[in-house]
DNA sequence: TCATTAACTGAGG
DNA sequence: CCTCAGTTAATGA
């Protein structure tokens, strides 16, 4: 536990994607946080809750989901540590989709309060959580993008690659691999197909030697391949700070 | 519980 | 006629 400080991979994402200050990374190390545990599969939060803090995954997998009426849930978007999936709920009072955690998580909950605090007393701080979002709501058009218009195969490089590229700033990919803990049934909630056709494009992209999912990791078998397929372009994440 | 696969079906190009 | 994808169902890890 103390090996992972709580603020660790906010703070080493922040300064990647943003640039920090000595001053304000200390800020926002020494907020007040409190840590809960929580099993897989527990709604965090949900829709139409109205929560009084916000979120930090420091450690885990979660996602962001809607379900219809008829009972389909479309998964949003996958969420690492280092992130704070209900950022919006410091601004938009009612949540309108459910954040759930996909594995075993530590979670942070930091209060509005403290948080409002913060970015009265760090304007830059405030203007970099602002530019989170503003990523956050890029990666969700890309989202769209890959349900509505790309074929499923491509659909799975590409939550793959984005999932890759994300974790690479948190230092979570080996050369080995990464950690996707997706079960069939929520690839195909991510992408919009049922878990059988889901299975059936995992097995084409492992029969082409393109990719294995196993046990939730990924093993990217051929780069070139993936990338072809996956149709990424990674500025939608603006991974580096803009001049 | 999750993953795998076959067989069948229909939509749509 | 071919590809994609949903449904059902059986079976394996």
């Amino acid at each position: 536990m103390d090996a992972e400080p709580i603020s660790d991979a906010l703070v080493r994402r922040l300064r990647t994607t943003s640039g920090l200050t000595a001053d304000e990374e200390q800020a926002i190390r020494v907020l007040p946080v409190t840590v809960r545990s929580y099993g897989a599969n527990q709604t965090i939060v949900r829709d139409g809750d109205r929560p009084t803090e916000c979120c930090l995954i420091v450690a885990g997998f979660c996602l962001r989901a809607k379900t219809t009426s008829t009972g389909h849930r479309q998964i949003l978007s996958i969420h690492i540590p280092g992130e704070i999936p209900d950022l919006q709920s410091l601004h938009l009072h009612e949540l309108d989709h459910d954040l759930v955690s996909l594995t075993d998580c530590t979670l942070g909950f930091i209060s509005h309060i403290a948080l409002r605090e913060l970015h009265r007393r760090w304007p830059n701080v405030a203007e970099i959580f602002w530019r989170d979002t503003l990523v956050d709501a890029a990666m969700f058009r890309e989202w769209i993008v890959n349900v509505g218009q790309r074929p499923a195969p491509s659909r799975l490089a590409h939550i793959i690659v984005e999932l890759r590229e994300r974790l690479r700033i948190i230092g979570r990919v080996d050369p080995d691999g990464f950690e996707m803990p997706l079960t069939q049934e929520q690839i195909g909630e991510a992408m919009g197909i049922t878990a059988v056709h889901a299975n059936r494009v995992i097995r084409q992209l492992r029969e082409d030697n393109v990719v294995e999912l196993h046990r939730g990791r990924v093993t990217v078998l051929n780069e070139m391949k993936l990338m072809e397929l996956a149709d990424f372009d990674g500025r939608y994440l603006h991974q580096s700070p803009s001049l």
